[in-house]
RNA sequence: GUGGGCGUAGCUCAGUGGUAGAGCACUGGAUUGUGGCUCCAGCGGUCGUGGGUUCAAUACCCAUCGUCCACCCCA
């Protein structure tokens, strides 16, 4: 059997595409990209944050005990491998586990860790608006600290990062999940209610009756959310210490002027989480609309084998983000170019390049295209026009004669100039101020 | 994994059982070396792929792949 990939035809009707949820960036998409990652790496620096880079593939069994075998996220989205030595590897699904793996590993504990990271992440899910199997997080984790102020702090820096890009769309979901021991009182009553009722539950609930109970709480169909209505509440179960941090928590939020909305039925998909739990959310994203997620999750660093350790966190979709900033337009606006160095014939091309050589080494800040692809004089005008430049710089056969460039704006309707090339430098930094 | 919508030019989309069109984009010209506006011309498609029905399929049927949306799940 022979592959028929060397026969020219066939490739020519069967292009290699790319794979299945995994997006190019194009360069019109790009510049929004950088204008969050900028606004976020600025944020969090103010903050006192630092960044902390890990790989993307992880040990499998890092990703069961931390985010929960039972989760769908194991048990069904991972994308999981054997290495070529056998080992089970994984391509990440999320950042926090392989962040407090990296501060366990690195004995990074000995003081509070503020960190923050961004990177793409993997899971094997149907594709749909606002998800895909390859997308990109930023995440923010405070790790050491056991008062809820942690917890303040970086749902504030969450607001933050919402008022410095301009969105004023998210709404500010909050739970309180307990600790472990008022969770666990909580699930056995529960589930006694829905075992009652479970001829009214969907499938895929009736499922995590004995697996996550817990999970039902978030459903999205009409008949269990009924079943829901009259079903115990969790805040009846927790204890008087989870109501003080509650309570506490919210007063903090209150002090610092940001609005939330307690969700009762607020639990996360990951089995890690504890104690506060919130979610930023939007109407304007269809089925997907959680734009960032986070809480606590004192309980992990001891589930992956390291001490007991405090922290919070939370997790923002990129790709989410960038689609809400895109419905509300709130778009950076472009840096153009200065100028667009042009030559009316072929012939001067190494006069055109040597002038732009000079220039670039005297204006270090000059932002200049330089034409290429020949044409007629019609067609490099035209080319320095869609290039956005403020003003073409033509050099030609009378240019070169007397050593001018002329300078033609692109922008506006004021006179064209000829300048000596000796003084164009001085021209450009004066007129752009650069 | 389940359900539904959609695959026609680089992009956005019309269209018909008799092998295809528009707008935008691109190239050239009207304007010997001067963009934008206008006009003219040109380039560009085995109508996703494979099979079936038919004298004839881009159109109808089936399959498959891709894509979008929703379920599920989550950021």
């Amino acid at each position: 059997m022979s592959l028929s990939t060397s026969n020219p035809d066939h490739q020519a009707r069967n292009p290699v595409t790319g794979v299945r949820g995994m997006n190019d960036l194009l360069p019109h998409e790009t510049e929004i990209w950088q204008f969050m990652e900028q606004g976020f790496r600025l944020v969090l620096q103010n903050h006192g944050y630092q960044e902390i880079r890990l790989p993307l593939i992880e040990r499998t069994e890092l990703f069961q005990h931390s985010i929960g075998d039972s989760t769908d996220i194991v048990q069904k989205e991972m994308y999981t491998f054997a290495d070529r030595n056998d080992e089970s590897l994984t391509l990440r699904p999320e950042g926090t586990a392989g962040v407090m793996r990296a501060v366990i590993e690195h004995g990074l504990f000995h003081q509070p860790q503020r960190l923050w990271y961004m990177g793409p992440m993997f899971r094997y899910e149907r594709p749909q608006k606002g998800r895909y199997r390859q997308f990109h997080q930023f995440g923010v984790e405070l790790l050491g600290y056991q008062g809820v102020e942690a917890d303040a702090e970086i749902i504030a820096i969450s607001a933050r990062l919402w008022r410095f890009l301009g969105i004023d769309d998210l709404k500010l979901q909050l739970n309180m999940l307990g600790s472990e021991k008022s969770r666990f009182r909580y699930r056995q009553v529960l589930q006694t209610y829905l075992r009652q009722h479970a001829h009214r539950l969907d499938e895929v609930s009736k499922l995590r009756l004995d697996t996550n109970p817990l999970r039902i709480l978030d459903s999205k169909n009409p008949e269990v959310r009924a079943v829901l209505e009259e079903a115990p509440l969790l805040d009846d179960f927790l204890s008087e210490e989870d109501k003080l941090r509650c309570s506490h928590l919210c007063t903090l939020l209150d002090d610092m002027g940001i609005d939330y909305h307690k969700n009762s039925r607020l639990v996360r998909g990951l089995d890690y989480y504890d104690g506060a739990v919130f979610e930023w959310v939007t109407t304007r994203l269809g089925a997907q609309n959680a734009v960032c997620a986070g809480g606590r999750y004192d309980g992990l660093a001891e589930k992956i084998g390291g001490s007991a350790t405090p922290a919070a966190g939370f997790a923002i979709g990129l790709e989410r983000l960038v689609a809400l900033l895109e419905t509300l337009n709130q778009l950076p606006t472009t840096s153009h170019l200065h100028a667009y160095l042009l030559y009316t014939s072929d012939q001067w091309t190494s006069a055109a390049f040597t002038l732009a050589e000079s220039l670039r080494d005297k204006l270090p800040q000059l932002r200049m295209m330089v034409h290429c692809g020949g044409g007629s004089m019609k067609s490099r005008l035209r080319r320095a026009d869609k290039s956005k430049a403020e003003c073409a710089l033509i050099i030609g056969e009378e240019e070169l004669r007397d050593s001018r460039v002329q300078i033609k704006h692109m922008r506006s309707n004021a006179e064209t100039l000829l300048i000596h090339r000796d003084q164009l430098a001085a021209w450009l930094q004066e007129h752009f101020r650069l």
